[in-house]
RNA sequence: GGGGGAUUUCCCGAGUGGCCAAAGGGGACAGACUGUAAAUCUGCUGGCACCGCCUUCGGUGGUUCGAAUCCACCAUCCCCCA
């Protein structure tokens, strides 16, 4: 399913099969379309036009909305969405995170209340994995919790443990529902996911329970949720060491493009972030120099694509001057060039990232662009 | 020709003697955003040597210790009667 093809310090570069779309390059990054959209009006035509790879939905939003019911009526996510490439469903567990004040927490699962209506919504690890099951993604993720920074060492030790718990059960009713007759992705693959908030040694702890447990690949969860970023960094050093080499390794939730090359460089083959599509929503534009705000009046009457270094659908056609007015002006065409723009920086960022370990250059590529790419031109 | 109403900081619009550099919107300007309750949220919007001072509420001149608020005249706009 995964190997490894070559490496440059802690960097990998590898390949990933999954039932649809054939084999993911990685190191990649994952384009998220929560409800089977990407938000800012892009559709699956859409994602091959930005080198989407490999496309993220969300367990609890399309369990709401329309229902995974519906989703496998109409025979899974892929034909919903028509996106016939890798997807992978988010379990559902950083919404018990993000609705905070809506949940309550127990052994058996958690009691949600729905951000739409209110009503109560439970979910435990076999109910998420009910409903990845009926969307039929290529990757399901296991159901843990995210825990909020700052945590205690009691709370983070007891959650994990919990985590824990929840991946076994995981485990077991996905490989149940995979055997089903009439279950809609059988290929369907399950990745762990470690917890133990900003403790190395609870993370390494957890990491080395969930290593034992056979999942396809293991993410590092609960990073990026308000702890410094070298605190980020130090968590995946710790952890690192102790997942399997041969399975991939996913960063939940990250992240700038800085980050993906630091995390890269730290033995990380899986990205996914809603950063790209929200700042491009907002006007805040990824380029070869640093970041951009289209929406500043400097760019009025400048000519210029957003990025001459750029060979995407947007910058090849449309100038600063025309986003800025179409942001200006609200028309929703602004937020779709915009989001494809940044999307396609990412994927396009993946992908010189590859081609450099591939070349054995990606020390410099990261000397180069890792601060770079951040920061504000 | 007679009667009534209006004129506020970029715009709309509160304010009818001190607590008003002036509510609230909008716009503009800028910032935030990391497994998406996010086309959202925050800040800022007279000037300055800025815990204080200066200029400002159509114009001019008054009343008053004190005026965006009261009075007189003028200007412009709206409504009604001729």
């Amino acid at each position: 399913m995964f190997k490894v093809i070559k490496k440059q310090g802690h960097a990998r570069r590898g390949e990933f099969s999954c039932a649809h779309g054939g084999t993911v390059q990685t190191p990649v990054f994952m384009n998220v379309g929560t409800q089977g959209a990407i938000k800012g009006g892009l559709s699956a035509f859409d994602l091959k036009d930005i080198g989407c790879q490999i496309e993220l939905s969300n367990t609890y939003h399309l369990h709401l909305r329309p229902g995974d019911d519906v989703v496998r009526e109409i025979g899974g996510l892929h034909r919903f969405m028509n996106w016939d490439g890798p997807i992978l469903t988010d379990s559902g567990g950083f919404q018990v995170f993000s609705l905070a004040t809506l949940r309550t927490i127990k052994e058996e699962g958690v009691t949600f209340a729905s951000h739409i209506d209110g009503h109560r919504i439970f979910m435990g690890p076999e109910e998420s994995m009910r409903i990845q099951s009926h969307l039929g993604s290529d990757i399901a993720m296991a159901f843990d919790e995210c825990v909020e920074n700052p945590a205690t060492y009691e709370y983070a030790k007891d959650s994990c443990e919990r985590t824990l718990r929840w991946l076994r059960r995981c485990k077991a009713e996905h490989d149940r529902l995979n055997t089903l007759p009439d279950t809609v992705n059988p290929g369907q693959m399950l990745f762990g996911i470690n917890q133990g908030a900003t403790f190395p040694d609870l993370r390494i702890w957890h990491m080395q329970q969930i290593a034992q447990i056979d999942c396809e690949g293991f993410a590092i969860g609960g990073l990026a949720v308000g702890e410094p970023i070298e605190v980020m960094y130090q968590i995946i050093d710790a952890v690192e060491p102790y997942m399997p080499t041969e399975k991939p390794r996913y960063l939940m939730g990250v992240g700038t493009p800085s980050n993906i090359i630091e995390g890269v460089a730290r033995g990380v083959d899986f990205f996914d972030c809603v950063m790209p599509a929200r700042n491009a929503r907002h006007g805040k534009l990824f380029t070869w120099q640093g970041t951009v705000n289209i929406k500043n009046a400097r760019y009025k009457t400048d000519d210029r694509p957003i990025d001459e270094a750029c060979d995407c659908p947007v910058c090849r056609g449309f100038s600063r001057a025309y986003l800025r007015h179409l942001f200006m002006a609200e028309e929703m065409l602004a937020m779709r060039l915009a989001v494809m723009h940044n999307l396609y920086f990412y994927n396009r960022l993946m992908r010189e990232i590859r081609d450099a370990i591939d070349q054995d250059t990606f020390d410099a590529f990261r000397q180069e662009y890792s601060e770079k790419l951040s920061r504000r031109v």
